[in-house]
DNA sequence: CTCTTTAATCGTAATAACGCGATTTACCGA
DNA sequence: TCGGTAAATCGCGTTATTACGATTAAAGAG
């Protein structure tokens, strides 16, 4: 389990240093607010088109929210047939919040 | 013990989404690897041209790099004469930590 | 195979951040 | 009062980010 680079808290912190980047974290908190789809939120992630449809962005907008946030390792991008599915990697979260006061 | 607001954690997140800044904050961890002045690092901060002088950046960036930490609560600034002081705000970071999991 | 849907990528214009030198303001010592 | 020093602010050119529509690529439905 080691820790972030100090290139990667950089990443993640301009990620989040944006808010509809870090709200859309906070919603994937509970994919199951999100319309059903046929594979379940809790398990593969929220598609994109309703994380799109939540921010009130457009899908390029949304696409590259969500881009940013993965190259930041801040989320998991499980891709189904046609379907990109977002989910938190509470991995990286987690050694974030540790990073704070101690890195930080 | 208030929490911080969605606003004061994009702040949070912007000012540290750059590797200068994210550098200094580790630093004044230790305001006494600083070179030494009247009143100690460990009470009042450190001053800002020895920040300057580490981070080696011109006078107005270093001035701006510490506006930008102050803004987000941060940085803790105590002007003693003519010499503006820097020491990290450990409540805000602590903040930060905890929301960390919580908020995001 | 064709049409539709999903999403990544491209191109672009507006905006914001970066970093510097120059200037201004404030404080100190002589 | 007059320099000298510290630091905030201003002005500017450069670069990065933002957000969009248009295009492209891949997958499913009929």
């Amino acid at each position: 389990m080691g820790e972030l680079s100090d290139d990667q808290l950089v990443s993640a912190f301009k990620a989040l240093g944006h808010p509809t980047r870090l709200a859309i974290l906070d919603w994937l908190k509970d994919g199951n607010s999100f319309p059903p789809q046929d594979r379940p939120a809790d398990e593969v992630g929220v598609c994109l088109k309703h994380i799109q449809a939540r921010a009130n962005v457009s899908q390029s907008t949304a696409s590259q929210f969500m881009a940013t946030l993965q190259r930041a390792d801040l989320v998991i991008c499980t891709r189904i047939g046609q379907f990109s599915h977002y989910r938190r990697n509470e991995q990286t979260i987690a050694k974030l919040g540790k990073a704070i006061g101690a890195d930080v």
